[in-house]
RNA sequence: GGGUCGCUAACUCAACGGUAGAGUAUUCGGCUUUUAACCGACUAGUUCUGGGUUCGAAUCCCAGGCGACCCA
């Protein structure tokens, strides 16, 4: 049974799916993967017919607590320490209400890609419960009971609060941080804080103290009692986190503790997930253009983006990095089975077969529509040489006559294989014409070869033209009439000018170059080849 | 120091107590316009190691090794 499925078999009743994100700044593609285990198994219950809600938080009344790098820091460092949803936006013009604040941009920007990868939850933001006033029975419950808080958090992590530790965190009326306040008592409706400079290593608290109520926006509720509370006030269900979290005595652990003593009631259904690992390691927010979840939602079409990250159960690494290898395979990977599916391969006892779900449940609109597969590592080669007709030359290898369908995907796939080359591609990835040097290819040519090349030049300097398909005609003929293998023969062009042994079409290649440049090329080759023959 | 997850064919992964499979790569064969394409076939594994449980273990248990990550 496909994991989603599994998940929404073994529930009853209601469900509330719920994720949530603090949006301190870009987000990363290893977070999409939690976006995408939530959603997916919002669908599977959707599918089995079971009552479910899906809902995203975003939690920006937490605090600021570093400027990224691509941010102009003297103009953010006076705001660390302060709830996200206070400080300004990076882009007060950026339209909607992304120039609102800090969290809102972020967001905004994250959305971007849920919108972009059929992820449609039902979005809030914590602020809204604090300042409403809807949170505030829980903060008074958590003040109230904090010694069970400071129990649960001894016992499940160890970590020793002091008897006057108070689960709230205040917003500083005087300076504004919320990061650096600590609560010492709760009496009356009304806490006592000080804003303490050395509360964090990062920013300083101004050393404010006083009483203050606790309600409608003034502060927020530390982590992981605010987990529990959001729980109960949604009434949610499902909700899974990153194996980070999901440590003996880690967040989710010590969460989960405060709900049971605090609230006498289970936490809900939890299952840690793994990261995205790039190169067998996990990946930063400093490693730039590869790990934004927008650059990836750049480089991949949704529905294969959603593949990447559902089709590998939860529990398991992925390992994912954008280049040649891994991307044509999971491309490859995912035409493989629209074919099979294409090919009437769909029906399984009472319903789609399980090797279809993965594809299924990638779609952005939940409807799988096939097409006519092409390999992208063929497209990624085809647009790498020059003066080829891209449109006739796919039309001609179909095996099947394009739909209109085909043709759409097909120039996705371009588009694809055109920002990989731009963005991705490393210089041995690509296609390196060697125009200048002969390459050490060249040298290597067997007799068979060198014969064929001897043969081929000849022929060539007769050419009155220099398309590509007259060159293709002789490349082939000067093979049929030596009656040497095809792969033999194009192995020594390939040798002599791109320094490997298999490349794209050959005729549409030569044609691009001059044609003394080619004829010299291969006389040189055959030289090269003779005297590392004889040496 | 403590913890979590993982280790299966050359590579990426599947099988989750019942004959270890798939894709890719390799190899071989086919293809008179095909050349990073296509078609076909073969090959591929002490399931990290060592113990244990079981009629039966890749699968469960214990110990160790290696790797990634988390916490201190």
């Amino acid at each position: 049974m496909f994991w989603a499925d599994k998940i929404a078999a073994d529930v009853q009743g209601p469900q509330v799916v719920n994720d949530s994100k603090t949006p301190s700044g870009r987000v990363h593609v290893g977070s999409v993967r939690g976006v995408i285990v939530h959603d997916t198994i919002y669908r599977a219950l959707k599918q089995a017919g079971k009552p479910v809600k899906f809902l995203y938080g975003t939690d920006d009344y937490d605090a600021l607590d570093t400027v990224p790098r691509y941010l102009d820091r003297d103009r953010f460092e006076r705001y660390l320490g302060w709830p996200l949803c206070n400080v300004p936006s990076p882009d007060e013009d950026a339209p909607g209400d992304r120039g609102s604040d800090y969290a809102k941009y972020y967001m905004g920007e994250f959305l971007d890609v849920f919108d972009y990868l059929g992820v449609r939850p039902e979005i809030y933001y914590l602020r809204d419960y604090y300042r409403s006033g809807q949170l505030n029975p829980y903060i008074d419950l958590f003040l109230k009971n904090a010694h069970l808080v400071r129990e649960a958090y001894y016992q499940v992590s160890k970590a020793q609060r002091p008897d006057n530790w108070y689960p709230f965190q205040a917003i500083c009326e005087n300076c504004g941080k919320i990061a650096t306040t600590q609560v010492t008592d709760y009496q009356d409706g009304k806490i006592f804080y000080t804003c303490d400079p050395n509360a964090t290593d990062y920013t300083q608290g101004c050393g404010h103290s006083g009483w203050m109520s606790p309600f409608d926006g003034n502060g927020k509720l530390p982590w992981k009692v605010e987990w529990v509370a959001k729980w109960q006030l949604l009434g949610v269900t499902i909700e899974l986190a990153g194996k980070d979290h999901s440590q003996k005595g880690g967040s989710r652990d010590v969460a989960n503790a405060i709900c049971r003593k605090v609230l006498q009631k289970n936490a809900p259904f939890h299952s840690p997930y793994e990261f995205i690992l790039v190169d067998g390691t996990k990946m930063s927010s400093s490693k730039g253009i590869g790990s934004s979840a927008r650059a990836m939602a750049d480089l991949l079409p949704p529905e294969l983006l959603r593949f990447l990250m559902l089709r590998t159960p939860p529990r398991t690494a992925i390992n994912f990095s954008p280049n040649y290898e891994t991307i044509t395979r999971l491309f490859r990977d995912y035409d493989g089975l629209i074919e099979r599916y294409r090919q009437g391969a769909a029906d399984g006892d009472g319903g789609l077969a399980e090797e279809f779900l993965p594809l299924l449940y990638a779609q952005p609109d939940g409807e799988i529509s096939p097409y006519q597969p092409f390999e992208l590592s063929t497209l990624i080669s085809l647009l790498q040489v020059p003066h080829l007709d891209l449109a006739a030359e796919v039309e001609q290898r179909a095996a099947e006559a394009l739909t209109d369908r085909d043709r759409a995907i097909v120039e996705e796939r371009l588009a694809v294989g055109r920002h990989w080359l731009e963005n991705y591609a490393d210089e041995d990835e690509k296609l390196v014409l060697y125009l200048e040097d002969a390459p050490a290819a060249a040298a290597t040519l067997s007799a068979d070869q060198i014969t064929y090349v001897e043969s081929l030049l000849e022929r060539l300097t007769a050419l009155e033209s220099w398309d590509g398909e007259t060159l293709q005609s002789a490349l082939f003929a000067t093979a049929k009439a030596l009656d040497l293998k095809m792969p033999v023969a194009f192995q020594s062009i390939y040798r002599a000018f791109l320094n490997r042994d298999r490349g794209p079409k050959a005729g549409p290649l030569l044609s691009y170059l001059d044609k003394q440049l080619v004829c010299d090329r291969l006389a040189e080759a055959i030289a090269l080849s003779r005297a590392a023959a004889t040496a």
